[in-house]
DNA sequence: TACTAAATTGTAATAATATCAAATTAGAAA
DNA sequence: TTTCTAATTTGATATTATTACAATTTAGTA
């Protein structure tokens, strides 16, 4: 159950606890991009001595040791992913919904400008998503 | 001195007041991408009666007119910046430094993954600035 | 010049994140 | 397996960025 998060962990040298297995299962099992509240409430519920403190600890060490990543695009709150192949977000603005994007940036792991040296790359798109686009046409709800 | 500034408010509608013209001034003037903490300090010193919400209510509408974007580059608030030509940024993770970045993105103008329609891109590149690159071999400081 | 809707101001509220000390625990060493 | 210690978790409190709001002021029209 849990086998591929303890190596996961193991494999950076980071302690085994059951918040970090726990927050990197959620992680794993909902790519939909969540927030500090949204793990924190969720795991909450099945472990209700879990802190809030611990998730961003926990995020923290992660984020650090390159397993998830954190992402601005919503711009009022710090939103995370498991870190897997190099992608890109897209925010609805309509629904607010985050979807990978799987386009490549050519100028990745170049030097920018003369000079600058790139250890990251994020690409956010903001719009209208397909399905948003639908439910205006068609006036249908989103449910 | 202001009749560009005037003339931008005027093309966009927006009554004209001297918070306004003094805040795009000082965006046109300093291209750092500063923050509101930034903007607000720095004019205060001149027109002492300024509030830090009229520079967030001033950079909002500015906003919502294209006259300014903003940036979450920096991950914790919000950076400003004149809208021009399609840019994108660069954060240096030594100095803080965020710098213009003049590629453009293939992906612009698109639709992706076959339906999201997108409107906005925003590209950010994260590492070691030219300068902090010179320091660090150097071992000069950065002053 | 007078009027009104919109903007500015300052205070207070909210939301996200950071700090910190006490209690707990993972994992190394005995 | 038990003991020990450094690292982690917890919860309370602090801080920072941003928003909400009501009272005052002002831009721009009539």
């Amino acid at each position: 159950m849990y086998e591929k998060y303890v190596k996961t962990l193991k494999d950076h040298s980071i302690k085994i606890t059951s918040q970090r297995l726990e927050i990197l299962k959620y992680l794993n099992e909902h790519h939909t991009h969540p927030n500090v509240e949204e793990i924190y409430s969720e795991l909450k519920k099945k472990h209700p001595s879990l802190s809030r403190t611990t998730v961003y600890n926990s995020l923290e060490i992660l984020k650090k040791n390159k397993i998830v990543q954190s992402l601005t695009i919503s711009g009022s709150e710090l939103r995370y992913d498991i870190e897997e192949s190099l992608h890109h977000h897209f925010l609805c603005k309509k629904c607010g919904a985050i979807l990978d994007i799987s386009i490549t940036c050519p100028n990745m792991d170049r030097t920018l400008d003369g000079g600058h040296r790139v250890e990251e790359v994020q690409g956010y798109f903001k719009g209208i998503c397909k399905n948003c686009q639908t439910t205006e046409k068609g006036r249908r709800t989103n449910g």
